[in-house]
DNA sequence: CGTCCCATTGATTGCTTTCAAAACCGGTGG
DNA sequence: CCACCGGTTTTGAAAGCAATCAATGGGACG
């Protein structure tokens, strides 16, 4: 599976997320006790983190990489709900088991700690449980958003929604808003937007033509023009 | 619009949802503070509560009646995020402004605190905090039901999905399973599962002819054959 | 009894899905 | 260096199904 080892180099003080992930809400000189508990977990692409239906012991905090967390139907129609990215916490929603399936996209690394040891954290520094709450409630929204892209939006607007979200997510995370560089594949894509490969494939190749984005590979989409793209997408972008 | 006013004799300790709403974390004897800094709202049938990008001010628990909750886009299309029954809260994923609209489905009463109020309150007693944050990563999850069933299934699996989840949540609340009361109007119920009107109509007749249910009038769903709709829904109800 | 709103039913259109095939890309090995 | 192979993406053709447009039915209310 996946193998849990303690990087001695990098300490969470120089951490690229320290800023924005969950130990965002410890002052430097707390973060040790963050550390102390904490083991480091790599993945490789489309390693298999944990899945739905199995008891929560672990929560993770994402330090580098992708992942997508998904839910499966019996007859193995798939929907992402969602893919992490660098500060985003894993396991915000979930009591005793974990209600979706987490997968890395590509190589990743996370911080990870028992649900104990995060419990008795939590009401050590009062601030970790508001930033935990915090992060859920963002994601909660997010996920409402999402329910209106997937209940109300046609299939260019969800693209286009798609591309400018990954946008605005890239650079709030430091990196430049176009091109924007999406790890995951065409299914990914689809089992996000609530659509079949091809349409997304076809949606792509539309947008190209009408001179909206360049597509230089299939994983990096460069914004020619954003207000159309936004138009098109027809939701107002936070 | 609304109407506060303090009601002296629905006290809390009698209330119908004593039990399952935000006050549950409070003792017989706590629960008169709450008490003390709560006014009470009572709303008509499709009376606006709050809306979209208001600032949040307050928040609510509901106590009797049904609310929905909205996102809309700018051209008028409507994504309904989900239906609110009595002991469910409302406010929970928001900061500063409040992130979706509210308004009664049919006559509602609403116990309404000041956000002030209620930040105090949780500080004094840290239970009611973790009640919140559990009521959150529950509608958390709620929503990402909610993108599978608008991603991935098909308008007979979504109406099938959607009886069943109204089913139970009716009986949570000490109704019987069935008949199902569905007081929103077709409208709401196509909003809600991303279908139209006539999608949704054309639906309940279809699953009217296979027998699965009965129709005694358009706001009451008898479940004839509950195996058989949950097959139809194709996916695994909690 | 007439009006309004909502739900249902009908007919047609259009678009996404489905099914199928071709192109592309990186890696491997001859 | 080139041929081959698996996986992914793109493109093509056809079919199916929900959306759309339109009309009818039904219940509540004045």
């Amino acid at each position: 599976m996946s193998l849990p080892y303690r990087d001695p180099c990098k300490a969470c003080l120089n951490c690229d997320v320290r800023r924005k992930a969950v130990c965002s809400a410890l002052k430097d000189d707390e973060v040790g006790e963050l550390e102390r508990v904490m083991s480091f977990v790599k993945l490789e692409a489309n390693q298999i983190l944990l899945e739905e239906g199995e008891p929560r012991r672990r929560v993770y905090s994402l330090t580098s990489g992708m992942l997508r967390l998904s839910l499966a139907l019996p007859d193995g129609r798939r929907q992402i709900t969602g893919f992490l990215m660098p500060g985003d916490f894993l396991g915000l929603a979930d009591d005793d088991t974990y209600s979706q399936t987490a997968e890395a996209v590509i190589p990743s690394g996370l911080c990870s700690f028992s649900v104990r040891d995060m419990d008795q954290l939590m009401e050590r520094f009062p601030h970790l449980k508001d930033r935990l709450h915090l992060m859920t409630r963002a994601a909660l929204r997010q996920a409402r958003e999402t329910q209106m892209i997937l209940g109300r939006l046609a299939p260019s607007e969800k693209v286009a929604s798609f591309l400018l979200i990954m946008s605005n997510r890239a650079a709030a995370h430091g990196l430049p808003e176009s091109p924007v560089h999406l790890p995951m594949t065409r299914t990914d894509i689809a089992d996000y937007l609530g659509l079949t490969i091809e349409t997304v494939s076809r949606t792509f190749t539309k947008l190209k033509t009408q001179g909206l984005i360049h597509l230089p590979d299939p994983h990096s989409v460069e914004i020619a023009d954003k207000a159309r793209l936004a138009t098109v997408a027809g939701i107002t972008l936070h």
